[in-house]
DNA sequence: CTACAATCTGTAGTCACTACAGGTTCAAGA
DNA sequence: TCTTGAACCTGTAGTGACTACAGATTGTAG
């Protein structure tokens, strides 16, 4: 097992993250900062990989800056329990089925819409005349 | 049928829109100015109260602040045709829909970080083990 | 030793608002 | 008419989660 060491463009394609992306989650306070070289590169090791491993894979499910900080946190003080975790994620699953029930009004009122439009070269247009209805 | 004044104030509580956001939208080019009294405040009309309408009512339904300009050019330049405009909301409802299937895949992804885990006071979670796994 | 790729910092831009600060105008009651 | 206070004005800065530079420095392969 040797230690590996990453240049922020080889964490960068490891991770699929984008270097700017990086530095801005240190700026934030979100991923630690690494080691330096004399010359001031950043150079990773196995744990910050780890770490943007998982920032990134909480992003892929919709996570917050805050919700992943406040998980990490947690997390990295080692204080957390299952409880806790599972709460968090709970909460987290409630907002994302929130959200698609909100898109699946739009996805059906627009859908209405396109089925009543003609679609022809006229001005007589069923969506245009829903978008100004004078109703309130 | 009498000409309707409205002040600014009403113009928001009449279409839930807020102040600062019917400046905004006036700002960017969004909103035809209004009259002003001499005192320079906003006096609107009725055909302002249409446009704010459509407006929100586009905004509802999910298209961004571009796509309801190029919707609003068309009409008002009167030279649009109902197959654009069918078109335009094709385009945006297959957004969504791509939106509700992300969306739909963090569900999933979610609901089972919160079945596998067990839930209780130890450090043994099933969510944890998960976003750090060090797999990419 | 040179060339050039990679990295550095810092700032500004994105989208669609929202939230002030500090000033002016309007309308209703005395 | 005067006064009060609500409503309005402009302009700027902040939000979230990045992205896109500019201009300088460092690292490395040939």
């Amino acid at each position: 097992m040797k230690r590996q060491k990453l240049t922020i463009g080889t964490l960068s394609r490891e991770t699929g993250v984008n270097i700017e992306t990086i530095r801005y989650y240190e700026k934030i306070g979100l991923l630690a900062a690494p080691e330096r070289t004399e010359g001031g590169h950043r150079v990773y090791d196995s744990d910050g990989l780890k770490q943007l491993i998982f920032i990134r894979r909480c992003r892929g499910l919709g996570f917050s800056i805050e919700e992943i900080l406040s998980l990490s946190d947690l997390v990295t003080a080692g204080t957390y329990t299952c409880e806790e975790v599972q709460s968090k994620t709970e909460v987290h699953l409630s907002d994302v089925r929130t959200k698609i029930k909100s898109l699946r009004k739009m996805e059906h009122a627009l859908a209405t819409l396109v089925k009543e439009c003609e679609g022809g070269k006229t001005q007589d247009c069923a969506i245009v005349d829903t978008l100004f209805e004078l109703r309130v």
